[in-house]
DNA sequence: CTGAAAGCGCTAACAA
DNA sequence: TTGTTAGCGCTTTCAG
C-alpha cells in the first residue's frame, strides 16, 4: 500500500483514477449526478482521492472562486475576557457558518488597527468584526466602502452608517443607579472608563438620566478616571473618596474599576456595603468572587459576538447591509450583596 | 484623480505605468536594483500602484510561493483566561514575525480538536500551535509526521518525540505543599483537575514527592476531582471535608477549583485560613480579588505562548524541529493569606 | 534594463 | 458522460 503523500494535488488524483481533472474535481465536489458521472468513476475517483489522502488546496481555491472563507477579528485586548469571550463566540460562529476566523490584536494603538486591517484585507477576508479602540472610525469607515461588510462591536460610532452591535450601556446604567437611589444613595461618585468612547458616554448618559429623575444634577466633580483598567479604578475611587468623603455610593464602568475602587476603599476604611455601595457595568464573571459579590449590570458577551457574526454572514451571504444599522444587545442587573441602604449620617 | 479601486491588480499598475507586468513586480518587492531596474520607472510604478491603490493579493502570492503566512493556533476554550492569553501571546508574537494566526476553539472536544486541524491545514497553514484536549495524541503526531511544525502546549504527552512547551508544574506544586507543610499540615486534599492530562498528572506527582519528603505516603482518599472547574473544586471539595474532617489544607489544581473549594469551605463553617488553609495551582490573575488574597502558584502564560510562536517560527524557518523537545517554564510561588499555620487541635 | 511566458492548484465554460 | 482549455493574480526563470 502506497504511502500517502501529503501534497497529492487535484491531477494526481486525475491520473491516478485515469481520468481528467475536471471529472476528478466534479465528481469530489459532489457534482457527480449533476453532470452525469457515472457512479463507477465517482466512486473510483473518490477512492483514489482517499489513498493519495488528498486534501483540496483551499489556496488555490480561493484564488479561483474569489472566496476565502475567511474572516478577520480584531480586538484591542485578547488577553481582556471580555474580547476573547467575543472572539469565542465570533469564532464559534463562524465556525459553524463554514469560516475560519483570522484573530489580531490591536493593543489599543489605533495605528495598530488600521495595519491590522489592511493586512487583513489584503488576505482577502470576506468581512470584518472589529471591537475597535474607538476613538477614530474613518479608516473602519472607508474599508467598508472598499467593500469589505464590517461590523463594529462595542465601542460603537454614534451616529454612522456603520453596522454596529453593542450593549444597551444606558438602560443599564439607569437600573443600576436605581438600585442605589432606591437604597437611598445620592452622592455616587462615578468611576469613567475611556471618555470619549460609546460605552463609556452612554454610561454617563444613563447616570445622568437616572439621577434627573430624582431631581438631582450629576456633579461633575464626582466623576473620575479615564481607563477601564485596575489602576484608573483604584487611583480614582482613592481622590474621589479623600477629596468627597460625602460619597456613600460608586457606580464603576468596568469590573477592573470596580475592584480598584474595593481596595482604595478597604485602605480608607471605608467598609463594603457598610459604610460605601458598589455596582459595576460588568465584563467578566468574576465579580461574584469577590470578598463581597458585586452587584453588576451583566453584559450578555457572548451574544454581542454571536449577532456580529450572524451579521456579518447575512452581509456576505446578501452582498448588502442590513437595513437596520444599530444593534444595542439587553442587559440585566444582577443585585448582590456590595448594595446597602445609605447609613445614617 | 481618479477614484482607487479597491481590486486592482499587478497588471493593472503595469498597464497604468506602460510596462510589463514582471517589472510591475519586481520594482513593488523592491528588487530594482537587483534587476537594475531604472529609478524613473521603478518611481513610476510605486505612484501608478498608489493611485491605483493597489493591494497585492496574498492569495494568489500564496499559491505562487507556497507560503501563506499563516499560523493556526487550537484552544479548547478561548473563554477561559489561561487559553486566552496563550492565544494573545501566540497571535502577537506571530505579528511580530510577519504571521497572521487563524483561531480555532476546539470546545474541550477531540473530535472537533481534529476536524479543526484537518481544515487549518488544507487552510494550508504554515505551523499549528495546539493546546490540546489533551487525551489523545494521535491525529496531532500525524500532522506533525506529514511536514506541518506543531507545537503541543500546556496538556502534553510524556514521552513523546513532538515539541512541547508546558510549566514546570512538578516544581512548582512542591513549592506549593512545602507552603503547607512549612505551616504543619499534613492532612491535605487533593482537588485535581483532568486526570490523565499532564499537568494534573504531574501536578499529582509534585504532592506526592513533597509529602514524601516528610515522610507523609499521599492518602488516595485524600484525592478527588476530575476538571478543572468550579463545580469540580466545590464538589470534590465538600465531599472531602465531610468525609474527612481532618483535613486542614487544600491543594487546588485550578483557580475554579479554588473558588469553589472555598465556596464549600464557607457553607460547612470552616473559615479559610484560620480553619482551612488553600493553596492554588493558579491559571488566571483574579485569585488576587478573593475574599482571603489566595496563595498561587502562579504560570507565566504569556510566555508559554511566547515561546510555542518562537518555536513554530523557528521550525519555518529552518525547516527542521529544535532538538529540545520538552520546555519547561519556570513557575512562581505567591505567598498569599489563604495559608495559615494549622490550628491546634 | 525589460518583457514573454510558464505555472502554482483549482473550477467552470465550452466542446464533444 | 467526459475532456480541453482558459484563467484567477502573482513570481520567476529564461530570453533578449
Amino acid at each position: 500500500m502506497p504511502k500517502a503523500r501529503s501534497g497529492s494535488t487535484l491531477s494526481d488524483v486525475a491520473r491516478e483514477a485515469k481520468v481528467s481533472v475536471s471529472t476528478a474535481s466534479r465528481a469530489l465536489n459532489g457534482l457527480a449526478e449533476k453532470y452525469r458521472i457515472s457512479s463507477s468513476t465517482a466512486q473510483l475517483v473518490r477512492d483514489k482521492a482517499e489513498k493519495l489522502g488528498f486534501r483540496p488546496s483551499q489556496v488555490a481555491r480561493s484564488l479561483r472562486l474569489k472566496r476565502t472563507g475567511l474572516l478577520g477579528i480584531v480586538v484591542p485586548d485578547l488577553s481582556n475576557p471580555f474580547f476573547s469571550s467575543i472572539a469565542q463566540s465570533v469564532t464559534v460562529s463562524a465556525e459553524s457558518d463554514g469560516f475560519s476566523a483570522i484573530l489580531a490584536d490591536s493593543g489599543g494603538s489605533v495605528e495598530k488597527e488600521q495595519k491590522l486591517i489592511e493586512q487583513l484585507t489584503a488576505r482577502s477576508v470576506e468581512a470584518l468584526v472589529v471591537c475597535p479602540v474607538g476613538l477614530k472610525f474613518a479608516h473602519l469607515e472607508s474599508t467598508r466602502e472598499q467593500g469589505t461588510p464590517l461590523v463594529l462591536v462595542d465601542r460603537c460610532k454614534d451616529k454612522s452608517s456603520m453596522v454596529q452591535v453593542t450593549s444597551d450601556h444606558t438602560t443599564g446604567t439607569q437600573q443600576a443607579m436605581q438600585l442605589l437611589i432606591g437604597n437611598g444613595h445620592r452622592k455616587i461618585g462615578v468611576l469613567q472608563g475611556i471618555a470619549g468612547t460609546l460605552p463609556s458616554d452612554q454610561r454617563l448618559l444613563g447616570v445622568k438620566e437616572a439621577l434627573a429623575k430624582v431631581g438631582v444634577n450629576l456633579d461633575p466633580a464626582l466623576v473620575e478616571g479615564n481607563q477601564f483598567t485596575y489602576e484608573s479604578g483604584y487611583q480614582s475611587a482613592r481622590n474621589l473618596l479623600m477629596n468627597h468623603p460625602e460619597i456613600t455610593a460608586f457606580f464603576a464602568m468596568s469590573t477592573p474599576n470596580a475592584f480598584g475602587a474595593y481596595q482604595a476603599a478597604m485602605e480608607l476604611g471605608r467598609r463594603v456595603p457598610e459604610d460605601l455601595s458598589l455596582v459595576c457595568f460588568d465584563d467578566v464573571k468574576f465579580a461574584n468572587f469577590m470578598q463581597v459579590p458585586l452587584a453588576t449590570v451583566a453584559q450578555d458577551v457572548p451574544e454581542l459576538g454571536r449577532l456580529a457574526a450572524s451579521l456579518v454572514a447575512e452581509q456576505i451571504r446578501s452582498g448588502k447591509a442590513p437595513v437596520q444599522k444599530m444593534h444595542k444587545v439587553p442587559v440585566t442587573l444582577l443585585t448582590r450583596a456590595s448594595v446597602g441602604k445609605v447609613s445614617p449620617s
